[in-house]
DNA sequence: CGGTCCTGTTAATGCTCATTAACATCGGAG
DNA sequence: CTCCGATGTTAATGAGCATTAACAGGACCG
């Protein structure tokens, strides 16, 4: 039984986020997961070692992503200004198109086995470092804890997005978020 | 065996938000609760029929302390911009105060049985449309979905409190948390 | 005193579930 | 055509854990 793109792994990491987001990495069974992408739950060991190490490359993924998108956006904006509209941008357009690693993103790192998760934390405090890099050069008085602060707060108010259910169309719902935590980013530098 | 306040309940709900929080509600045992208020597992069932109910009861509380603290603020500031600023400074000095309870509240509602989550969704509302209300008095020219969309991702800023391990000492966290917020939410009414 | 409620304790009970075993099937390389 | 590796399947295995049973002591009330 082969699957045409060859790909059963990458269905299992996308309904794996989905899952996990909707009911929480303990409460969703190696059967469910099978049943999601059309198997049988142990097929999921002909892919991953287990389900722990399922859930890290689902957290893996999501902070390599945004890291490299990141250090694009930035390489492509000289101006600080231009970088952080583009930073801001571009991690909204993630958080919109892909909530469900998002919320997984940030719930559910706790269950991720010590060695992987380091690699994780590592990632995503390269990402913050990104923010807080290019917010410096914006506000270059403002003293370091609390540009960091200030980002971590940021990502909290665009994560959020998920728990918005759709009360406003994509496009006003990017806007007023992008609107918001420019304001707010930049009202941090006194 | 009787402990001295008579309140062996009261430990048992302000030890499970602290597990709660530190290691989400699937991966702590019965077992675990019983020896952090200095009993055994099963003793646990002399004060709540089960676990998901004394999960209930947890956010139950939480939920009531913000809307009742939200009324509370609400009453004693006829202008919205007072309100608006007292709304700001409880939320903050909640978080702040009570770190586990805020990330057990956004975290595990999930785990809730239907009836009781019914409430508990309804207090949030409740406590959400105090915000909105208040809002919309100094913003009277903004649609309504805007400014509770507004609100959601201001909480989630509010909310990253327990993600930002003190970099900041509280009372500049505190104050930081509380520029960002109100620019934010002014911002969103264009 | 004697009984009853309250709160614990330890020892079942049963279920869910991750993981592994043992056994197919199929497609492609030779 | 045949063999092998990749991928599935179903049936153990075994652990963890919520919940319940059965039993005990102590406080308070009469």
């Amino acid at each position: 039984m082969r699957t045409r793109g060859g790909d059963r792994r990458a269905a299992i990491l996308r309904a794996a986020a989905e899952l996990f987001a909707a009911r929480g990495f303990r409460s969703v069974s190696i059967e469910d997961l099978g049943r999601a992408v059309g198997t049988t739950g142990p097929a999921l060991y002909r892919h991953f070692p287990g389900k722990e190490a399922l859930l890290a490359e689902v957290l893996l993924d999501i902070s390599e992503r945004l890291l490299r998108q990141g250090t694009e956006h930035v390489a492509a904006h000289p101006d600080p200004n231009d970088a952080l509209d583009a930073l801001l941008r571009g991690h909204i357009a993630f958080a919109l198109a892909e909530p469900a690693l998002i919320t997984v993103h940030d719930r559910e790192l706790l269950h991720v086995p010590e060695e992987p998760r380091r690699k994780i934390r590592r990632l995503q405090r390269a990402y913050l470092e990104q923010w807080v890099d290019v917010l410096a050069a914006v506000r270059p008085t403002t003293p370091t804890p609390v540009l960091r602060t200030a980002v971590h707060a940021t990502f909290g108010l665009l994560n959020s997005t998920p728990h918005s259910a759709g009360e406003l169309d994509r496009d006003h719902l990017a806007e007023l978020l992008f609107t918001m935590a420019r304001t707010a980013l930049l009202a941090a530098g006194k």
